[in-house]
DNA sequence: CGTTACTTTGCAAAAGTTGGCAAACAAAAT
DNA sequence: ATTTTGTTTGCCAACTTTTGCAAAGTAACG
């Protein structure tokens, strides 16, 4: 059994069940107690996994790497994709900030020309290249497991740019905080980019109603549309309205 | 059993199974480990599959698209890769700029740790995130052919930074003309990482000799060494001297 | 002959196992 | 509640096995 096959299982194993235990690996893998340590330890390192007393759990803090969290409504966020990309026009220029929402847009466009995009995520940069005339990167430290630059040089190198479009997403959206999200520099990020463009677009698909990060998400300039995939409920359609926002449904267009 | 055959089997069960080991294939084939080894290694070369310790498994990120020089001397390439990749220590912090030699460095550096990496290349930043501490992009205007980083903005980025190592590859390398490049601003980009950094070191694969560019490389500064994988001619080995710089010839090391 | 393809061998490094012990936890007893 | 007791778990060190790698050897082929 290769080191590699035993952590796909591990892994695996999470994507079922919250948690997992070392004995019960150990059984199921054939191999001692410590190798399955040092599995866990070695997955943990890598932010595959937490490590907890006896086992393993998945990533609880902010929000699942990228590959996983983006298993999460694929429908919704390619519905508000095909959405958003048919009222995209060759040519425009936009913002995307970093998500599998935003993921899914840039898939969207990639047989739209001549557009004009800052990014400030590698894997958008890399899906939506071939259909830029010009692509710029944000600059910066870079969030490894999310494969984005975060952080204040990166709001400086933003804040010298104005674009037709921003598209960002959301971390969460609740009647009672209403938007949020579970990092302060992805909040930031996004916060201006949505205010130095002209239509600025925030994405909720129907994962996010309910959730409440950690971080309160700082009033949207006011032009700003709230696209979801399918209608939320009326507590936060009325949290919506009267805070001065539009909403937009995918599905209803 | 031809080689031919055996390679092709191995690529079949990779397209079952996400892993092989070289133990179960050793059986299967029904030749020697050490053959089923130099398989893998072989077809690890060519980008066909990715060698792990004990087997192989399939290629993880979409990297195939590579432009199509990237496919020459790559022997040549990985050998530099893997001289250098024993001489820079963890924690090490580097400048990486773009180009197929240097890609082939940071796959070879995957395996390090606490690395503190400055690029401006989006694939070598995609392959040796994982190795780093902290790992940051520099900003600007996207390459999309090379999926580099260039420009003004670029090299103001590069300017705020300084690094123990830079590696930066060579465009060509003759006697007369001696160090050349294609583009003026990727010369530009790495002149200046070669002179942010304590080690300055420029790749030039064998490919590379007798080659000139239309752009010439600007009087790198002097401290950096110039690694090969072969010894070039004696020409080529004088003006190297000449001008004042180390060569440094990774197959015989 | 030399060349090519594979095998064999030897050794160092890495991965995995085993066993011991202390800390963490849970249950029972005071 | 607090202590006691027993079990589980984490961690370390010594040991064994597996693997990678290089060099030398062997066999087939032109």
């Amino acid at each position: 059994m290769l080191a590699a096959e035993r952590h796909a299982i591990i892994l695996e194993r999470l994507d079922q069940k919250p948690t997992v235990s070392i004995r019960a690996l150990t059984e199921q893998l054939g191999v001692s107690r410590e190798t399955v340590r040092k599995d866990i330890e070695l997955l943990a390192q890598h932010n595959k996994l937490e490590k907890i007393r006896g086992g393993a759990t998945k990533i609880r803090t902010s929000e699942l790497p990228i590959t996983s969290r983006s298993k999460l409504n694929i429908q919704g966020k390619s519905l508000i994709a095909q959405y958003l990309a048919s009222q995209i026009p060759n040519g425009a220029s936009l913002f995307l900030d970093n998500g599998s929402s935003v993921l899914a847009l840039a898939k969207a466009l990639t047989h739209h020309s001549g557009l004009i995009v800052y990014t400030n995520d590698l894997k958008v940069a890399e899906v939506i290249a071939q259909a830029t005339v010009e692509l710029v990167i944000i600059g910066g430290k870079v969030d490894v497991t999310e494969m984005a630059v975060q952080g204040v040089e990166a709001l400086e190198s933003v804040a010298r740019y104005r674009a037709d479009f921003a598209v960002v997403s959301a971390g969460g959206l609740s009647p009672s905080a209403f938007l949020t999200d579970f990092s302060r520099e992805a909040s930031s990020m996004r916060h201006l980019m949505l205010s130095q463009a002209q239509h600025p677009i925030m994405l909720a698909d129907s994962e996010k109603f309910g959730v409440v990060g950690h971080v309160v998400f700082k009033a949207p300039p006011k032009p700003t549309r709230i696209v979801t995939d399918i209608a939320p409920d009326d507590e936060i359609r009325r949290a919506i309205s009267q805070r001065g926002y539009r909403l937009d449904i995918a599905s209803e267009a």
